[in-house]
DNA sequence: TGTTTTTTCAAACAAACGTTTAATTGCAAG
DNA sequence: CTTGCAATTAAACGTTTGTTTGAAAAAACA
């Protein structure tokens, strides 16, 4: 029966917990969910098979936790940087790009963060979008149901006269740009030939934000004509 | 040892080859290459594990022959658009929308069809693009090289100005984001509370192609400035 | 210290995987 | 008819999968 984590307060157990979730998320990033096996996992956290089914129950368990201990600080980051757009913005309507950097930002930050540790979140974010798997479906339920709503709601704020239909469309194209962009992100050195730099995680972010920004506005104003 | 494909002309084991490629392509959209057994494949194409060794000799050439199936026609038809596009527009240069026009609509043709007898491409499309396993890769570098060079040269015909890093930096994000939107087009249903019909592709591709073309656009001017 | 709980380990489990073998069927040419 | 090739089949091959077991080690608590 597995333990709770508050049991042990300065656990030297958590080592063991912290690289299985580790070697979960480099296979999980650069095999899918399939590629994630539970002797691959254990061999490269150094610790047992039964080890990893111990500490989460199952393999769904164990890629679940992974996923939600990268997923969560990312929304929350979303939700703190929409806010405080918001209360700068006082009671003027947020601009797209500045709703649509509240969602993209955050996630290139981890991107540039893991890519020093090679971690490869981009992939990794990409991936758990793929996976057809049920959990992880109802993971993004779960996951991004608030996110989405608070968005839509500021969206909805700054185009007022929009109609629900173009709103949820172009959201939807925004979002699947973002995440076909992580996706893609590791072709675009090959794909250019060398000529474009996709370590440059600066250039990535802005580039992606003019790009779904400009789309978007472009979409909502084109119907209200 | 398989046969090859022009020994008999009007034979009927074409049959049990087109079953086959249409199982796998089937489970390889719901469930990606891992999600396809060879046991499953021959399941659903009601004949023999053995069967499938015969007609494709292993896994791996079973699923590279349905995706050269589906993707070949589509790219002709992608030169085609755009080789129609450019006879019309003489010497002048083709604007961004004409030259993603020929990009995306053989995909949302396809899609269409493929909906009616419910193969879903969009999955198949965006599965092909997320899958890991090198001979992907490597299938990708064949079947879209020549693609990807034509319609780079047509881009920087229209813009003879813009630098190269621009140019595949943008070209990058449109490809990205029509990826991924496929990918998720699945969801657009849910994600929208039932406002936004996924099954309309004709409001699909009408707004992707004016969302990446005015993407693209901005990106390439703002730089210009 | 002794006792209990938490964590790790080697070994084994049934099930599913891709692949191979050898025998059989169906059809067309000699 | 018979020879020969194409196509299909059942059965088995050796691996690898996720999971379970029972015991040993480590840690925490008394």
């Amino acid at each position: 029966m597995p333990a709770s984590p508050q049991t042990c307060l300065r656990s030297v157990n958590t080592d063991t917990k912290n690289r299985l979730l580790n070697a979960t998320e480099r296979l999980f990033a650069s095999h899918g969910f399939s590629g994630v096996t539970m002797r691959g996992v254990a061999d490269r956290a150094h610790t047992n098979i039964a080890s990893a089914h111990y500490h989460f129950g199952s393999k769904e368990g164990m890629v679940m936790a992974m996923l939600k201990r990268r997923i969560e600080p990312i929304n929350a980051n979303r939700l703190k940087y929409l806010g405080v757009s918001r209360s700068l913005a006082g009671d003027r309507a947020l601009r797209p790009r500045e709703i649509f950097r509240a969602l993209i930002l955050p996630v290139c930050h981890e991107i540039a963060k893991s890519a020093a540790t090679r971690e490869n979140l981009a992939q990794l974010v990409a991936r758990s979008f793929t996976e057809p798997a049920r959990f992880i479906q109802k993971m993004h339920q779960r996951f991004f149901r608030e996110l989405s709503e608070n968005f839509v709601a500021e969206l909805q704020r700054t185009y007022p006269k929009a109609s629900p239909k173009d709103l949820y469309w172009n959201l939807h194209l925004v979002i699947s740009s973002m995440l076909g962009t992580f996706a893609q992100h590791r072709r675009l050195g090959d794909f250019s030939k060398g000529i474009c730099d996709e370590n440059d995680v600066e250039d990535l972010s802005r580039r992606l934000i003019d790009f779904v920004s400009t789309g978007f506005e472009a979409g909502i104003n084109s119907s209200s004509e």
